[in-house]
RNA sequence: GGGCAAUUAGCUCAGUUGGUUAGAGCGCUGCAUUCACAUUGCAGAGGUCACUGGUUCAAAUCCAGUAUUGCCCACCA
């Protein structure tokens, strides 16, 4: 074989694109191509609002290595790929686009179709580039299988889902508060909110003089709407009123106010009295509901409108009023009426809209809902049940359909909100989305198709983005249809996500997989934490501090990228992202093609694919490096299992630059050079080299692959399976050597530092004691000694310096250079240390307590380090004392 | 108000069921430039593992509490 022209540096820029494109037309990314078990994960759709951030590079390195890793295992590995329409996001993106192009309101300007029609036109190029993206990172994703939450197939799916839920009484149409947006004129469901801090003015007050006690309130504007006071039922203070009801005149509003009693107000609270105001807040609405199914009817009175200005049943003066100027104008009037008891500033907590921005109104309003309390007919459990029970004891009491959540205490997160869930508003007012498969017809209203026959319009809304992102891990396998891809591959194998979207979308999966599928939508999720800068901020826009991934790989190397984004991160934890740690990691980069262009360069026959019982390895390094390669397999396949990249990238990385580069590279120098060795050392240099560009495949796919171009043109990399170590025996004698040769070579650079001996002159040294007898050479050639010879006894005369090791002491000549001072001071240093140690063990060891308790190994290796380093200190203090 | 995380070297972080003298990267100090790689090599400095108690023969690791920081949740109107 021809030794090969390997360029001296890692050009990223040269390789990338065009491996890419070879992996792609392999069709390895397709499992329909390969065997063996199913394994699959569904990647989390990107929203098509705009470009990848490294959040998304962070996901695609964690879902890629997976998979890659996986595939190499036999496994049918599937990594399907999508985008999400991301409903209000995607449009509200695009309004804000068009205003900034001054039309001032694009849906009165443009209409429903045109504008569908412009927010597609920015949908569709965003995806373009978003898929682009992915492919830079490397995914290996099956792309005749991409999907997108807004095409035919998921559509089918939604108005399946939609329908199948009406029909078992799930979905209802109902007149209930909802949460609105005024400045975008939708409605949010409860995940959607954002909630800050911010402080408000608590009002207490009476309504008018007649009225027997004071309430509070921090927005007397909404009190026009009030239809009930209620207290504590144990509240003795109000005990008597409670059933009572007042006509009052609220600043010319006549209203009728029952007083009731809740378990919900807090009597420590203000005055202890609550006015209700069920048209505007969620909590009084429940209350209007429970007094309603009680029999009392307190009414509901809506006084402030979808446009956030006061309605007519507000009165006149307050008519057309924004909710602010309202309030004033009631603070007055009290005031005036001298009904206003006090006035302070609290802390508040409130809602907004996370997409719009605005502090979200509650307005009752008829919406489209998803009761997850309600029995599912013939289940016998509601929606919430499956929800509770697909992560505790597994579906339907099958702990195969158990979901794993990783770390662990996510789940009880899952499962606290989970308790909490109220009835999801499905309906949203905006256009680009899911429309409702609903028609209506004067009173008559059909629901799944659009019926035959004139005049049935359908319903206005559009679905939450969230119900079809709910279906993704069946929709797109084919689902309603009975697919050979869901019988493969749902539920499927494993699912990475940031934990910001626990509630909103893993909930949501769970309860649309575990109702339709009667599966759980996954076996396995690893939640990963956010991407932060280097000072610990979030990237966001109005920072300015957000970092292009792509420029950061047309900068370094996609490897670089993935490695320095999964390496030293635990899951759920969020990490920094700074410019230096692609730095580092493009050095290893460079360092492992550094590697094999050195054995690749100078072997002379390529014999790759050797196996293990072909190799005779002879010296001690030999037996050393491929021990070490053993474990490295053993423990890069333990830790990529469970998903622990960050410890499999760690010894990894630890192998390819302190074993083998550092090491063995080294000393195979010495042995290429003994004709008796030359060939088995290039041997074991091209086993080795073959497998550690296999374990680091799953982590930096391009550079691996590019250099496994220069060993077998023909074959694919990624598509090469993972050679299994294990069950080779360790040579723990060699690792034991090998770590006393370590040790004496560091010994000799030492001296060689600490007296500054010129770097090229020949040293001479003598070990005194030492068994390394048979690594003459390779001690010779790493610490520049013009001679290594052992002797017994350490030599009386002559000029020299001396550290001790464990297998003994190590002497350099040095004619003319010692300086007793320091030497006195180096070596009364050292005693200190030894000393130290010496005492710690003895005490230990002295303690009857430790050694009858203590795992017999534990003891033993401490007493093997006591005589050790007893026998060093023997040999610094007569050093000490020739000196 | 409740909950969850984090606290380890100057900086950013690992540390898998408790067990030799606690690690890495970056940074720092000194030395080395045609020998795979200066995107390098060698040597070195640097830590009472936030604090206080407890459990244990043994604690960065387990338990309790404290402090600081961050995040999530919650219907104090």
């Amino acid at each position: 074989m021809q030794k090969k022209e390997i360029p001296k540096a890692y050009e990223a820029r040269n390789y990338e694109d065009t491996i890419y494109a070879a992996w792609e037309e392999s069709g390895f990314f397709n499992p329909d191509n390969l065997s063996g078990e199913p394994f699959s994960i569904m990647m989390p759709p990107p929203n098509v609002t705009g470009v990848l951030h490294l959040g998304h590079a962070l996901e695609n390195t964690i879902m890629d290595s997976m998979i890659r890793y996986q595939r190499m295992h036999g496994r049918k590995a599937l990594l399907l790929p999508g985008t999400d329409h991301a409903a209000v996001p995607t449009q509200a993106k695009v309004e804000k686009l068009l205003m900034e192009e001054g039309i001032a309101f694009p849906r009165q300007e443009f209409g429903r179709e045109k504008l569908v029609e412009r927010i597609r036109t920015f949908a569709d190029a965003s995806r373009a580039t978003i898929l682009s993206q992915i492919k830079k990172m490397g995914t290996s994703c099956d792309w005749s299988r991409l999907a997108y939450t807004f095409d035919e197939n998921r559509n089918r799916a939604v108005n399946e889902l939609f329908t199948r839920m009406y029909n078992d009484g799930l979905i209802y149409r109902g007149y209930r508060v909802v949460n609105w947006s005024v400045k975008g004129q939708c409605t949010c469901s409860d995940d959607e909110l954002a909630y800050v801090d911010r402080k408000a003015k608590l009002y207490t007050f009476k309504y008018d003089a007649q009225f027997p006690f004071t309430i509070a309130t921090t927005r007397p504007e909404t009190k026009l709407g009030d239809t009930a006071v209620a207290v504590h039922p144990s509240d003795e203070r109000y005990a008597q009123f409670v059933g009572q009801v007042f006509e009052v005149d609220f600043c010319g509003n006549p209203l009728r106010l029952h007083v009731i009693a809740d378990e919900g107000v807090d009597p420590e609270f203000g005055t202890g009295a609550l006015g209700v105001t069920p048209a505007h807040s969620a909590i009084d609405f429940v209350m209007y509901e429970k007094q309603k199914a009680a029999g009392n009817d307190i009414g509901i009175i809506p006084v402030i409108g979808s446009d956030g200005k006061m309605t007519t049943q507000a009165g006149q003066e307050f008519e057309g009023l924004t909710s602010e100027e309202a309030r004033e104008k009631v603070v007055a009037r009290l005031r005036e009426a001298g009904l206003l008891v006090s006035e302070h500033e609290i802390e508040q907590n409130v809602g907004t809209s996370d997409r719009f921005g605005d502090v979200v109104e509650a307005i009752p309003m008829t919406q489209w809902w998803l009761d997850v309390q309600k029995e599912i007919p013939g289940k016998g459990k509601s929606l919430r049940d499956l929800m509770r029970e697909a992560l505790t004891i597994g579906l339907h009491g099958d702990e195969k359909q158990k979901v794993t959540i990783n770390p662990e205490r996510f789940t009880k997160l899952y499962l606290d909100r989970v308790e909490q869930l109220r009835d999801w508003c499905l309906s949203r007012q905006i256009w680009w989305g899911h429309r409702i498969p609903v028609w209506y017809k004067g009173e008559e209203m059909v629901v799944g198709q659009e019926p035959e026959g004139e005049g049935w319009v359908q319903d206005e809304d559009t679905l939450d983005t969230w119900f079809s992102s709910g279906s993704w891990t069946f929709s797109t396998l084919g689902w309603p249809d009975d697919t050979q891809d869901l019988k493969h591959f749902h539920p499927t194998t494993w699912m990475q996500m940031g934990y910001e979207i626990l509630y909103l979308w893993l909930m949501r999966m769970v309860l649309m997989s575990a109702y339709a599928l009667k599966e759980i939508p996954f076996k396995e999720v690893y939640i990963h934490g956010m991407l932060r800068d280097k000072d610990g901020q979030k990237f966001s826009k109005s920072l300015g501090n957000g970092i292009d991934p792509i420029e950061v790989i047309e900068k370094y190397s996609a490897d670089a990228l993935r490695f320095s984004l999964i390496t030293g991160v635990t899951p759920g934890n969020d990490s920094r992202f700074y410019e230096e740690k692609v730095e580092a990691a493009q050095r290893l980069v460079n360092k492992l093609w550094n590697i094999s262009r050195f054995i690749l360069s100078s072997v002379d026959e390529m014999n790759h694919g050797a196996a293990f019982s072909e190799l005779s390895p002879s010296s001690m390094a030999d037996k050393w490096i491929l021990s070490q390669l053993v474990r490295l397999e053993e423990d890069v396949s333990s830790h990529m299992q469970v998903a622990e990249f960050s410890q499999a990238t760690e010894k990894l990385r630890e192998f390819t630059w302190s074993k083998f580069a550092d090491w063995y590279l080294e000393i195979a120098k010495v042995q290429r050079q003994n004709e008796t060795t030359k060939a088995s050392t290039d041997a074991i240099l091209v086993y080795v080299l073959e497998h550690l560009l296999t374990y680091w495949h799953p982590i930096m796919p391009f550079v691996t692959e590019a250099i496994w171009k220069y060993i077998e043109p023909e074959e694919f990399l990624m598509a090469h399976t993972w050679p299994v170590m294990r069950q080779i025996d360790l040579d723990l004698e060699a690792e034991h050597q090998m770590d006393r040769l370590q040790e004496v070579v560091s010994t000799i650079r030492n001296l060689r530092s600490e007296y500054q001996i010129d770097p090229k002159k020949k040293i001479t040294v003598v070990l005194v004691g030492s068994q390394l007898e048979s690594e003459q050479s390779a001690i010779e050639f790493l610490t520049g000694a013009q001679s290594c010879t052992w002797v017994k006894e350490a030599p009386q005369e002559g000029e020299s310096v001396s550290a001790v090791t464990s297998v003994g002491q190590v002497v350099v000549s040095l004619e003319g250079l010692v300086d007793k001072d320091k030497e006195r001071a180096r070596l009364e240093k050292e005693r200190d240390e030894v000393m130290g140690y010496i005492k710690s063990l003895t005490d230990k060891l002295a303690n009857e307590a430790f050694t009858s308790k203590a795992p017999e190994q534990v003891v033993g290796v401490m007493r093997t380090n006591k005589e050790e380093a007893e026998q060093r200190l023997s040999v610094i203090q007569e050093q000490l004392t020739a000196l």
